[in-house]
DNA sequence: GGGCGAACCTGACGAATGTCACACGCGGGG
DNA sequence: CCCCGCGTGTGACATTCGTCAGGTTCGCCC
């Protein structure tokens, strides 16, 4: 029997999903997490053999939570992000399966991940190949990301604790680098490409 | 017995909704679409007694669907956004369920909704009545969407065939009416809101 | 018909933004 | 050791953006 742990902040998803996998016979669901900064304490409560992760969830980023782990991690994620992936396999986990999957690709993941395999999304794969690494910066994406939200210059420049001025220089660099023409075209190219 | 369809754009997330569902003994999955433009010619073929709609679907947008149907609606979404909320009212639908409700808050709200009732989410109801109506004109909201992809007025004045003037003139009132800094603050606040 | 608001447009002005050149300190790799 | 890239900062400049005041044309309602 696989011993299955869920995290997803949708309660609804997270039970859809337990009774999905309640079909499959050698699969077991023993625990549910709703918030990412739970996960670990969950893990070492209930020994499961793979965590089921998503990664947008409150409290704490499902990525981060990853790499803290031990056990076998697959990525059950909605958004296919080349950057999600590639990051997610910096963290070490064993699969990363987008939610428009079919069933039975989850459940073979599963399996295989259990078994010491390997599991990525093959669109996903072709994507993360064409487009490449982040190219921002640590720096720079903390700008990009603070200045996503609409704030101005001076609001980003007073959350980093940095000069107007500095502010203005990663913000260029990143429009630059993403090849956008503008802040805002440069944050939703990098959200697209799971780069913040 | 209850004839549910399904409309969601997440196969993962279908299947397991509808393995949710299986376990109510008085409630069947008819049919399944994963896309809004196919909802319409599956609701004639299939003659389902209420029908789950995401709203963010390819092909079609959920809440455009749902004022072309004359069954009953659930709209069944991630995003608890008064203005959907709103609009979904405006499109004659009989239930908002969020998907971070409980199974049973949803077999209940199908039922519920098959009986002839309406069946809003709590939390969502309260949250409509003080955010209120979205303020933008529909030029002004069209504007906005185009703008929030980040664009330049220039990209969005030859999207909309207007002159960069007006476009202006719309972005600065939708910054004024939403209580923005600027195009990027105006478009997240109204996305949070469900307005675009 | 008169008033009103929305859709369109123009022009002008100040403020914010994007770009560039340059400077300094620091750490890592050749 | 010395160079290079990164983080940090400054100053100057052109462009874009946000605001304002004004104008014309509709259609709708009283």
């Amino acid at each position: 029997m696989i011993r299955v742990l869920l995290a997803d902040d949708q309660h609804l998803v997270r039970q859809a999903m337990a009774a999905l996998l309640s079909f499959e016979p050698d699969i077991e669901v023993v625990a549910e997490v709703e918030r990412g900064d739970l996960v670990v304490a969950a893990v070492a409560e209930h020994r499961p053999d793979v965590v089921l992760l998503d990664i947008e969830m409150p409290g704490r980023d499902g990525l981060s939570v990853a790499a803290d782990l031990d056990v076998k991690v697959i990525i059950l994620t909605t958004f296919g992000r080349p950057g999600y992936l590639r990051r997610a396999m910096d963290a070490g986990v064993s699969g990363f399966v987008v939610k428009d999957a079919r069933a039975e690709e989850l459940a073979a993941a599963i399996r295989d991940v259990c078994a010491g395999g390997r599991v990525v999304d093959r669109r996903l794969a072709a994507a993360s190949r064409t487009t490449g690494a982040c190219p921002l910066t640590a720096r720079e994406r903390a700008a990009l990301r603070a200045a996503a939200g609409g704030g101005t210059i001076a609001d980003v420049a007073a959350r980093l604790f940095l000069s107007p001025g500095t502010v203005r220089n990663y913000l260029s660099a990143a429009i630059r680098k993403t090849g956008a023409r503008n802040r805002a075209e440069a944050a939703r190219i990098a959200e697209t490409n799971g780069w913040l």
